[in-house]
DNA sequence: CTTGTATTTCGTTGTTTGGCGAAATAACGG
DNA sequence: CCGTTATTTCGCCAAACAACGAAATACAAG
């Protein structure tokens, strides 16, 4: 049950999308989405609490990423329809090439810039 | 998005795990759910416009069931994925049960019942 | 230690959603 | 036709939710 709310925002959806080609830290996924840092911290606790996403603490920056191989079937195999069924989205494959752009960027001064909007 | 938006009511993924079985009439989910019949009857609107049921009139009832093979991809492996990670759930398993008694009354009679509440 | 920085938590606000009952609709049986 | 009946639509209220900014937290670097 808590799976299917978390899937039901847009943005929850979007986040997990962008995490199939790899980790992502906080300030990343909310340049991508658009939205002040804590909504995107809050949306990330959801999906934390769902099974939907792991973190791991790396320096000054927490990342996120899709669950591995130890992973709930249920969440595995809600993950894979989530690929499967939405990933043809137009704004999913924008946020693709929106994400290749937010990658190439030095990870310090995109925080800096977030803090100071 | 429909579709994620549509699982994230608890008492709609009973109504979809209610149907297994095949096909119900309003009145018998409503009685299932113990909801006002105007709430089960929107509930149900969403999960049609989902396209995660179908539904179908005969005489003075209108039955809803699951869609058949002609149904979109998303929509089936969605309706799978309910099935295999949802259907264990004790309320869903005590739905079960109820179903059967529902299921043996008669429809008019159980309609009558539920105008007088 | 102390400053700076990335993230989370908290409190508030506006919007969405679920619930109900009453009225409207649709359609069957006299 | 006319009343009865099953369902939907409408209008309302309360609860849940998403969004924000500010304050708190955690921790790395100087």
């Amino acid at each position: 049950m808590s799976i299917t709310k978390a899937l039901a925002d847009e943005n929850r959806v979007r986040m997990l999308l962008a995490l199939r080609d790899g980790e992502l830290c906080v300030c990343q996924i909310t340049e991508l989405l658009d939205l002040a840092i804590s909504t995107v911290s809050k949306h990330l606790s959801i999906l934390f609490q769902a099974g939907l996403v792991d973190s791991r603490k790396d320096g000054r920056w927490i990342y996120y990423q899709l669950p591995g191989k130890k992973a709930d079937v249920a969440v595995r195999e809600a993950l894979d329809w989530v690929e499967k069924a939405l990933s043809d989205q137009a704004q999913v494959l924008e946020d693709g090439k929106r994400l290749k752009k937010i990658l190439k960027q030095d990870l310090a001064e995109l925080c800096k810039r977030q803090r100071e909007r």
